[in-house]
DNA sequence: AATCTGATGTCAGTGACTGTCAACACGTCA
DNA sequence: TGACGTGTTGACAGTCACTGACATCAGATT
């Protein structure tokens, strides 16, 4: 063991987790963070850019499966069938998780602007990275922009049912429903 | 005349423009803006909820007409036929503004992690409000936020494509162009 | 044993943002 | 005409997010 406790990033993680549940994000100062993890407010920013990014640790290991799904689509699929496929592997991945766990996040990011827009972000990320992948598959570049960033407002609204508990179907099932429900919004009429 | 210069607001804005296109976003400070502007970095502060906000001062303008369209929508039209009277909106207001400030503003934003960050608050602003019009027109809340969404996708890849010279239609042009392509890909296969 | 490496602590500093109070030009009303 | 309310600004002190530079120390390497 070594000089210091162990994984002091996944302690920062919890700790940010319980502060913003109790007090709020505006209340938590980073050194309360850290103190409740027992290290100085330097090595809080050692391992986060800022004070929102403790709240979106797995943030780049979503994205890559997601990656990893649209690109392991049948040579076949169509643009959307492709994104699909992307969005049943973060589905799987999410799944995997505590919904309890996933719901307190989504309530503390829900409460504050400052990490909504974050969250934001982080789609608008995902989306760029699918778009990518799409475009090597020989997709258009607009097209797979837009039916990327479609599939991530799919994923957004089902995440936000099935981490509420609104909805006692699984996840996938819901995403599956959920991009019928474009596929209708969108068909010309 | 007052005891000082009219148009404190619009001074800011201008300067913080001109300021973030020579030294960079990260690289200009509020207290630079308001020196420049004749005021102090307070009045800035005043004026602007962040240092961001300086340059979306219009943004309330512009949701205000998108949401206007939408509801003007003919009681038929579909929800995204709705979303498209709400671009074409959009497009009349943004085609009036003079596309070298569009441009010179667009390449601020696209060169700060964290204007793009706002720029994509700002935009999923406009598609709650769409969204929330929509569901008026009787438009079920899943349908309408992702019909709101996708129009709002449209928009901003229009309004890049156009404000960047690439594209030398004229905006609503390229934005009816844009939404025939989401259909496209969106369309079941 | 000497050295290297990686994670952490310490400390000083910048800049975004806020709360509070005073100053002052302007309009209103008696 | 003059007292008074109102809206905008300046002045100033303060908190906190975030950064750079350097020291420290356990464990791995040689």
């Amino acid at each position: 063991m070594g000089r210091w406790e162990p994984d002091s990033r996944g302690r920062l993680q919890e700790a940010a987790l319980a502060l913003f549940s109790e007090r709020g994000f505006d209340q938590t100062t980073a050194a309360e963070i850290a103190a409740r993890a027992g290290v100085t407010e330097r090595t809080f920013f050692r391992h986060f850019a800022d004070k929102r990014e403790v709240l979106f640790g797995g943030s780049e290991v979503l994205r890559e499966r997601i990656v990893t799904g649209v690109a392991g689509a049948p040579a076949g699929h169509a643009p959307l069938e492709a994104v699909a496929d992307g969005l049943d592997a973060a589905a799987a991945m999410l799944g995997e998780a505590r919904r309890d766990l996933t719901a307190q996040r989504q309530a503390v990011i829900a409460a504050n602007p400052e990490l909504r827009e974050r969250e934001l972000a982080k789609l608008a990320a995902y989306a760029a990275a699918v778009a990518a992948t799409l475009r090597q598959r020989g997709v258009g570049e607009l097209q797979a922009t837009l039916a990327a960033e479609a599939g991530m407002s799919v994923l957004r609204a089902a995440l936000e049912r099935w981490a509420n508990g609104h909805d006692d179907r699984s996840l996938p099932v819901i995403m599956a429903d959920y991009l019928a429900e474009l596929r209708a919004v969108t068909a010309s009429s």
